[in-house]
DNA sequence: AAGTCTCCCAACCGCCTCCCA
DNA sequence: GTGGGAGGCGGTTGGGAGACT
């Protein structure tokens, strides 16, 4: 059995009080962010250290934008989970005043609906057997899917599409099969020409890293 | 008006990674 | 080289607020 991070033993858990908020931000305005463990201790505070920091840089920090997300934030979050997957910190860190947390939450309950709504399969970042059937058939007709012209989250170059074949950037999706979890990830991103192959840690200064500042 | 349902978001949990002795 | 502690991260949960019946 693993240990607990800390003694949770007396200590405080769920919503934050105006007054434990207040003890934290002194301490933190006096002493910096870090030592996170310390701060129980010194501040007298019955949280555990790992939860002082998640509300600080949840909650606290004075450089978060807070409220809801512009359309051009979600549009790079979409691009950006495209690209990196489930990987929040790092989608976060290109969003100024957004933290991991929110953007995790803003996924999971606003931008996944919305994709799955339009027929793409949020986690893949494909389009659903249906539409890219339809999709298939209507560009082959020389007509355009009217799903993805009334609700595409983000810009598609339907030119870039037909000049090649569609089952080139838009696979449909195994929704619910768990198979091709690990590949082509960038299906959506057909401009970005996205290699996933080399990001399997992704520190800074990767090849994913220098995509990153094509967005 | 009261009860139930649904959704959102803050917070928790446990695993992973990094760093240092 | 390695073991332990601390921080970071992503998945999940639970409570509150609003919508609905």
């Amino acid at each position: 059995m693993r240990k607990p991070c800390c003694d949770k033993e007396g200590m405080n858990k769920g919503s934050w009080s105006p007054q434990e908020d207040q003890e934290l931000m002194d301490y933190i305005q006096k002493h910096g962010e870090g030592h996170w463990r310390n701060i129980p201790k010194a501040t007298g505070l019955l949280r555990c250290g790992k939860s002082c920091r998640l509300r600080w840089v949840n909650y606290l920090r004075p450089d978060l934008k807070r409220g809801n997300f512009a359309e051009d934030e979600e549009d790079l979050i979409i691009r950006l989970h495209a690209l990196l997957g489930n990987r929040w910190s790092l989608i976060a860190g290109r969003l100024p005043g957004r933290t991991d947390n929110e953007v995790k939450n803003y996924w999971n309950s606003h931008l996944s609906k919305k994709l799955a709504s339009v027929g793409i399969d949020p986690k893949h970042h494909r389009l659903s057997h249906h539409l890219a059937r339809n999709l298939i058939n209507s560009i082959a007709t020389g007509e355009t899917s009217s799903a993805l012209e009334h609700h595409q989250p983000f810009p598609l170059d339907h030119d870039q599409i037909k000049s090649s074949s569609a089952s080139d950037h838009y696979q449909a999706s195994d929704a619910g099969d768990g198979i091709n979890d690990d590949d082509d990830s960038s299906s959506l991103l057909p401009d970005l020409n996205v290699d996933m192959a080399s990001d399997s840690s992704l520190p800074s200064g990767t090849a994913t890293e220098d995509k990153m500042s094509l967005l």
